[in-house]
DNA sequence: CGCTTTTCTTGATTCAGTCAAAACAAGGTA
DNA sequence: TACCTTGTTTTGACTGAATCAAGAAAAGCG
């Protein structure tokens, strides 16, 4: 089944990263490009139709070496396990729904980081503004329409 | 040692809010409005000054009671445990340090949600941008000239 | 082909937060 | 004031998500 193509792009990008090519790794980064906002969990899944035998820590590893070489970047929405990307070069922001946790991603305008500046930097040395949209995806919005549901707030529910 | 009036601002709230006001919901507002961005972990150590009994899990009762009622707002830095503010009804934002944790409020130019529209909804109906402006906090930017060292990343470190 | 270094596996461990049920207290009411 | 209902607190177990650590295995260089 000929993988070869996708493969060998994995490879190469893994490769220049300063990373040694292994099938799980391969396999990480394959998943990464048809899920482009994939938990940790879900890219193992996916290793494991490849490599069957993929340890969920070697996952943990091979997206850990990812982000530290700089091929991968890690997203963390309030609430959701953590959720890695591929897209590091521009600076680019994400929608997520309150409702199902599906996340899109937005261009940022000006492409570059920090593409916002605080109103009053308060000394800091800004590197990212980070900018985080919340609101109701397009099938969970029509959905609600007829569920007023509680939907957002993580309060107690007793 | 009368903490009368920040006790009884506190017992107001929380009743307005349609809570009962117990000691441990008032030493947990008032720990509030002496730490604006405190941990669950940092609100128990300063309510059990007040009441020693006062448990882990009441804390967490208590905030997420109070966030479910709209007297405060929760917020989840990536890589952090989750803070507790009483600002609540401007939409402000924050500047967090990637080396100390530090977090700074930092006013938001519109003052309500969403301030801010993606360049591409896609179908969203966006509620909120979150803005988090990550950096280095003035005192650590200071120390990190001599100090040119790892911050940011989660990386592993073999 | 073998050696060195990196990566993978296994399994334990931590941290942060939630769940659930019984004991207890707040605050309205008789 | 005493009671009663409902909401709150306590205790303790439990989960999910991620990290740590050490030995086994493989990558890729010479």
């Amino acid at each position: 089944m000929r993988q070869d193509r996708t493969t060998d792009a994995s490879s190469a990008a893994i490769r220049a990263a300063g990373l040694r090519v292994t099938d799980s790794r391969r396999a990480v980064y394959d998943a990464l490009r048809a899920h482009p906002h994939a938990t940790a969990d879900a890219v193992h899944e996916l290793v494991r139709e490849v490599v069957a035998s993929t340890s969920p820590q070697s996952v943990y590893n091979a997206l850990g070496d990812f982000a530290a070489a700089g091929l991968v970047r890690r997203i963390e929405p309030a609430g959701h396990p953590m959720m890695f990307e591929l897209r590091v070069d521009d600076n680019h922001h994400h929608l997520i729904c309150t409702a199902c946790g599906a996340v899109t991603d937005v261009d940022c305008a000006t492409g570059h980081a920090p593409c916002l500046a605080p109103s009053d930097a308060q000394g800091y040395r800004v590197v990212v503004a980070e900018v985080t949209y919340w609101g109701l995806c397009a099938p969970c919005a029509a959905s609600a329409v007829r569920t007023p549901a509680e939907t957002t707030s993580t309060g107690r529910t007793s």
